[in-house]
DNA sequence: CATGAATGAGCGTTCATTCAT
DNA sequence: AATGAATGAACGCTCATTCAT
């Protein structure tokens, strides 16, 4: 009974070894690290690779969508704390800052995806981190606090392009631009030229 | 006196040939086209492209250089025209729709040249670049229509991610939402929102 | 217990295909045989090559090696059927005529390792040829065959120009005038103007 | 009438400058230097040498057939001494020794030579100069000092291996071991144990 | 005649992928 | 199921040779 599963403990352990090795090594080296040398740092041949994942483009659209499912996973508990109660904005704030971050260490993956015309990310997560985005929108929307123009396209259109290689402090200052284009507030250090007032 | 030249006037419109041929494929297929392919797409062997490129890493900060040459040209004569009596405002809007634009087409040139470590950027052009885009933005600034805490290295943060595979469309929305963010105006698609009202 | 080496046979084959292979051709047509040619001959893919030997100089090394490993064995081979009772003189006669038998083939190898500036030639197997063939040289001397400035130099000297896409016949020529050269015995076959009768 | 020649003085001149490129380069690097860094060297277009040297093989079995006039000219001329009155064995040596130099320094042409198999080699050259070596043997082996049984063949045979790379002072002992064989005359510092004594 | 730009086969090497063990 | 040796197309680049100027 048990026997028929043991086996497939040591397949996901090791599927499990060469995600990690992959994701490291295409965050740290680019997408153009060899399989030899991913499977290396994963601890295992390049035969296993191949016997988890037929393709390079496949290996690393699992990296990328196992992206996309941490992204969807922060959208959804943003939105789950939102309708418990806090404000849209704030959570909105919070998780594009969560998600600039993760894009500035995985750009180098979502690159390797482009130009591997990785074109078969899981849908159907995208689609849930979008509906959870939607809605935090949409009641920032209604606290006043968002554009009302803004979409959930917007966002996507913005974070596609992300800074990745540059420094914290950039990021930082990259959300900032981004965010004063977002909401309906002026920046409070630009008051005084604000024609507003 | 041009007659001494004239044996070169082949090598001159080869060059340029190869230029052409690298920066549409590298645009098109990105920094992993072969050289042979370059050279084909040119109409010329490989030798004549070394010939004039002695490194692939040549090749592509040439195509760099001419793409910063052009935005440099861009900026310049938008700065002009500023100083000629028309506002600022106007002229960073259409440069930066230029820029968009010009960004687009070259940003896998920009990343190709970065995979290749091409460091050798033109220095020169990319600083007369930053000081006719910094007089815009202080035109602006007095006209009150740009944020008193805009720097260039804000634009340049900005546009080293502007979205190069999408639609016009999308250009146009991402420019929209950028320009939103960095000048005092609200948009005007927006009026029910603004707390100015 | 041989059985955890059973995966390799193959490979070692292999390799052993591939010395053949770079030794008769690089002895046939120099060092610019092209790796794929060698490849070709040996039977395998470059691939294949490649991964035995890395670099071409590290198979040119291998083939160089593996002629110094045959000259060494043959000169303590030598050495040792001299310790136990067989005339020096014979010995290093036989030794030098299968030395330059040896070299006849693989002159061409060496120069090409030369050119490939292959300067890791196995040291410990050439000390201990040398070793060997000082012995013998002493043995001689102590015979009053061999003349007594001659040192293993001089062996090393004479042999780094042996003739080698001569004629057997030439080769043994050489020899003759070598030896000549030094050993105390004048030539058998030059009796009349020999001034020790 | 003279103005039919004064077009050709420059082309002798070129071919000279080609030459005397070739030989420097070819010495100095090897057969692999590029036809172009020859033709850089000699100041001219690689469409000029090209001109006077239809092939790189030809260009070299010139550089070739340059040297063995050089050769012919210095056995000519020490055999005119002897005939002049002094001793075969001294013009031998001193012949000899001028061989090995010129050849020390040439090797590489030589290497190139054989390595392109130039077979074109200046016939009636060689002729003459064996010629003179042949009458400055046989005057030697009159004189006794001499072996009766060494040829001109043997002179060729011995210095087609001359060593080229080593130092000086292990050319002039590879002579010594050399004239040993070809001489009736021992050693002079090995006279004890000479066994004629 | 000289020039030097153009040619293109060929080189050493890499790497995604396959397959015998 | 895992291993890692084998494959071979492709890459960046060189260089003897040709040919338009």
């Amino acid at each position: 009974m048990t026997r028929t599963q043991s086996p497939r403990a040591d397949a996901v352990r090791n599927r499990k070894k060469i995600l990690d090795a992959a994701r490291e090594q295409i965050t740290r080296h680019g997408s153009d690290v060899g399989m030899d040398e991913i499977a290396a740092t994963a601890g295992v041949a390049v035969g296993t690779l191949y016997r988890h994942f037929p393709t390079k483009k496949d290996l690393v659209t699992a990296v990328v969508n196992e992206h996309i499912a941490q992204l969807t996973e922060a959208a959804e508990s943003a939105q789950a704390r939102q309708t418990a109660g806090s404000r849209a904005l704030e959570e909105i704030t919070d998780l594009l800052t969560r998600l600039i971050e993760a894009t500035a260490t995985n750009h180098a993956v979502k690159a390797a995806a482009h130009s591997l015309g990785a074109d078969l990310v899981d849908k159907d997560a995208k689609a849930r981190g979008a509906a959870a985005i939607a809605a935090l929108i949409a009641a920032g929307q209604s606290d006043g606090d968002i554009h009302q123009d803004v979409t959930v396209d917007d966002i996507f259109l913005l974070f596609s392009t992300a800074p990745a290689d540059q420094s914290p402090a950039e990021r930082a200052r990259w959300l900032t631009l981004i965010l004063t284009g977002l909401t309906t507030h002026s920046r409070v250090t630009d008051g005084t030229a604000n024609p507003c007032r």
